[in-house]
Order: structure tokens, then C-alpha cells, then sequence
DNA sequence: TGCCGGATCCTG
DNA sequence: AGGATCCGGCAA
């Protein structure tokens, strides 16, 4: 079942979380689908959330997410790479969803770990700015998480003081396609004078 | 009109 | 650890 506007238009933090699970579909124009469970997420709550861009004002850039929601905000970061949001909240009330990381489904041969990798592999750029997330290019089905649902702080916002602390960013665990941390630790192979404890995460 | 910084990713 | 790379926002 199809996700519908009125889904979107609750707090960003419970959508955020209620969009763990569910499946992000992008209909591409020669008709084919590339479909990817929904597994990372941050929610972005309001003008209050000085790690929300809409807290610097009403301006061209945030001008979607003070619009209806079930919208995409699409924005560019680092030059290079695109973010997709969902606009959540009544209309009026900027706030927005991230969407950092989905697990492939059907039809996706590339790195969906990141906010920046799920757009490349999706083909999501500036274009998709206002897209509606209820429409025929890209939508959501409804689908629950198979594993508890954390709760963490989000990431890249250390500018944001007190709220870069909440934690607005929703994961399903162990799922190994959250972004973060690739298969093994870093760097740390072997410690001298450690002792010899199986890798702890 | 110019400049600065960023909700990231990849390579060395 | 550092560089790529470019758009929006604000200062001038």
C-alpha cells in the first residue's frame, strides 16, 4: 500500500521513525523500478531545529519544506552530492526527513549507504526538487522494520550545539547497509598488549 | 557581485 | 587525513 499525504504530514521525528521498513520506489521514464527498504533515517523537526536549514529562514532553497508535505526537498551538498528529503509536517510548518540509507530490493547495482549514495543510485538530483513523494517517479510503500528500530544522534550537524545531541537519526540494527562504519573496524587489526577479545563492534 | 561553507564520499 | 566541487545565502 502506497503511502499517502496524510502520512506525511505528522512530526517529522514520528515520521522519520514510521519510515523505517517501508520501501522507496523510483519509476524511471523507460519504466523500469528500482525499489530499496528503508533503513536509516533523521528527522529534522522544525524552524526551532538549528540543524534544520529551514531555521535560517524562508528562502528559495527551503521554500519546499514550508509548502505541503508527502514533497521532496532535494538539496546539493559539498558540491557534489544530493540529499533527499521527505517535507513532513501541516502545511506552514517547515520540517523535513533525510533519507540516509536504503537496502536494495529490486533493481539496484550500486552503494546505497548514505545520504549521497542512495540519490546517485536512485538518480535523484536537483531536477527531483518539489517532486511529489506521492506521485508516479517516486513514492513509498508502507513496510515495518525487521529488526528494533535505534535511536541516535545525527550526523554532520556538530554546528547545531544542543540539538546536534538529540537523537533524531533512526536506524534498523545490525542492518549492514545503515551508513557509518563499513564491514571491519577501521584500522585497529591487532593492538599491542591487547588482549586477545574478539572485536567488539 | 563576490566569497564562504556545507545534512558527503573517495582515495592515499 | 584531505581534496573534490558548486550552489545558496549573506555581506558589501
Amino acid at each position: 500500500m502506497r503511502l499517502d499525504r496524510d502520512f506525511f504530514a505528522e512530526p517529522a521525528r514520528e515520521v522519520a521513525r514510521r519510515l523505517i521498513g517501508a520501501r522507496l520506489v523510483r519509476r524511471f521514464d523507460d519504466g523500469r523500478f528500482a525499489v530499496g527498504r528503508i533503513v536509516e533515517t533523521e528527522a529534522y523537526v522544525g524552524p526551532e531545529d538549528l540543524a534544520c536549514h529551514a531555521s535560517r529562514g524562508r528562502t528559495a532553497r527551503t521554500e519546499v519544506m514550508f509548502g505541503p508535505p508527502g514533497h521532496a526537498y532535494v538539496f546539493l551538498v559539498y558540491g557534489m552530492h544530493h540529499c533527499l528529503n521527505a517535507v513532513t509536517d501541516p502545511q506552514g510548518r517547515p520540517a523535513a526527513v533525510l533519507l540516509r540509507a536504503i537496502e536494495p530490493v529490486m533493481g539496484i547495482a550500486a552503494p546505497t549507504n548514505g545520504p549521497g549514495r542512495l540519490c546517485r543510485a536512485l538518480g535523484i538530483d536537483l531536477a527531483f526538487y518539489g517532486e511529489d513523494l506521492c506521485g508516479e517517479r517516486l513514492f513509498v510503500e508502507a513496510g515495518a522494520p525487521r529488526a528494533p528500530v535505534d535511536a541516535s544522534a545525527r550526523i554532520g550537524v556538530d554546528y547545531a550545539g544542543a540539538w546536534a545531541r538529540r537523537r533524531l537519526r533512526f536506524s534498523e540494527r545490525r542492518n549492514p547497509f545503515v551508513s557509518g562504519r563499513r564491514g571491519a573496524p577501521r584500522k585497529r587489526l591487532s593492538r599491542p598488549g591487547a588482549s586477545p577479545t574478539v572485536a567488539l563492534r
